[in-house]
DNA sequence: ACACAATTTAAACACGTGTTTGAATCCAAG
DNA sequence: CTTGGATTCAAACACGTGTTTAAATTGTGT
């Protein structure tokens, strides 16, 4: 049937560099098809438009984004909590910052979060929910309340902000912010790791009672109670 | 001596908001004038171009954020390192969230992050800078370590990613990621506070030999001053 | 009222970028 | 070899967007 005969593939893994890198805006479709040697209409051969070929490479890295899930869930099945969060930010950082071929799927999320796509909802639905769920599953566990509970999501959140920080986009980098990147994604995975369970060791020790009497700011309860708190 | 009639500060005021919002590339100065009835040209007479205009908006707002860098310093003189952290990041999440006139430099700077502009260069030498040195003083005192230790920068990009983190990108509002977002900037605020300190507080009490006989990496592991500096 | 500078306006221009078109080329099947 | 579909190609098109231009209008000092 004489399928894709080359130029096709071609366009597929050089388009996939590009936009895992630098975003869908910010590549355009004659770089795509001049990198592979193409002519600029190649693109809209093959794949209809442009955003029909970003759909093409963002739905086949979702399928290797979903073994990553289960990998990252795999790897600390049976142990606890504390093992089970150690290893999501492990393969979480790790696929981030490591630009092999297969995990671009993390780069893109990162570009569709500064420019959003009309594929944003479907990485969303099938990557972003089901991390975040397991995500809260397991602090929920490790603080000993219900995972849907307010302190557990914001820690959820915590840990999550601290990921997606790893990836520095080109903008961070020019600034001097962010974590020490010497290409170990294994120490910065283990930082995070030690601040994000030291925080939460911090939280479960303590009592409602106890945070309260402290400065009368919760942030586990209601938005009424917090009115009167609200400055130093 | 007739200085700017109308027409010129209507400008200012509507482009800053715009920019603020949705940042340098994603604003047309066709938008911007007909914003405030204005005709196309009358950005390029007033400012030369839309890069200038830009450039008055960035420049204004830096001024008012260095004096919010100094609030929240002087927010937390004389207390301990503890309080002073807790007052970064009260100011600095109540200004990002809070989109009251004269703090849109918070949201301009995620804007640059996201998609920079030539001004970049001077918001990291005027703000970014300045915030990131500050912050890693009070760290570093609260964790007995050098300002410049790896450990110390690290925690400071983890209370940074957090406080950033906390500006919901329409993206990351569609995503349903993030933190607790009701409004309160002040229960935000208290939530990294608490999951901060509780963080470092947890690092300060542990020796690098008893983390280092937990798994065998450690964060500080590179660079050579941390090798000796066993005990904190 | 006059003259001259400052401002505003409608229109056009320049240019990057996604897309379309119609002819040329390739290639396997008959 | 011939044929017909698949593929490639150069060229042009459509359109958004920043910028420029030259005329019209407004404002101000004398």
């Amino acid at each position: 049937m004489t399928v894709a005969p080359l130029t096709r593939d071609q366009l597929l893994g050089h388009a996939a560099e590009l936009f895992a890198e630098r975003g869908f805006h910010k590549v355009t479709v004659r770089e795509i098809s001049d990198g592979v040697g193409a002519n600029v209409a190649a693109v809209n051969y093959h794949f209809g438009d442009k955003l029909g070929l970003y759909r093409e490479i963002v739905e086949g890295n979702i399928a290797l984004m979903e073994e990553t899930m289960q990998k990252a869930m795999d790897a600390g099945r049976g142990g606890d909590a504390d093992g089970q969060l150690r290893a999501f930010i492990e393969v979480f950082v790790e696929r981030l910052l490591t630009p092999r071929d297969g995990n671009q799927i993390q780069r893109l999320m990162m570009r569709e979060m500064e420019n959003p796509t009309p594929m944003l909802d479907v990485i969303v639905e099938r990557v972003m929910e089901p991390r975040m769920r397991y995500l809260c599953d397991v602090i929920g566990r490790l603080l000993g309340r219900p995972s849907d509970d307010r302190v557990v999501r914001n820690c959820a959140a915590s840990v999550h902000a601290q990921c997606i920080m790893c990836k520095r986009t080109p903008a961070l980098v020019r600034m001097n912010i962010g974590f020490d990147d010497d290409g170990d994604a294994a120490a910065l995975a283990d930082h995070i790791a030690e601040f994000s369970l030291g925080a939460m060791a911090s939280m479960v020790g303590k009592t409602m009672a106890q945070r309260e009497a402290r400065g009368g700011r919760e942030v586990g309860s209601a938005k009424s109670s917090l009115k009167a708190a609200a400055s130093a």
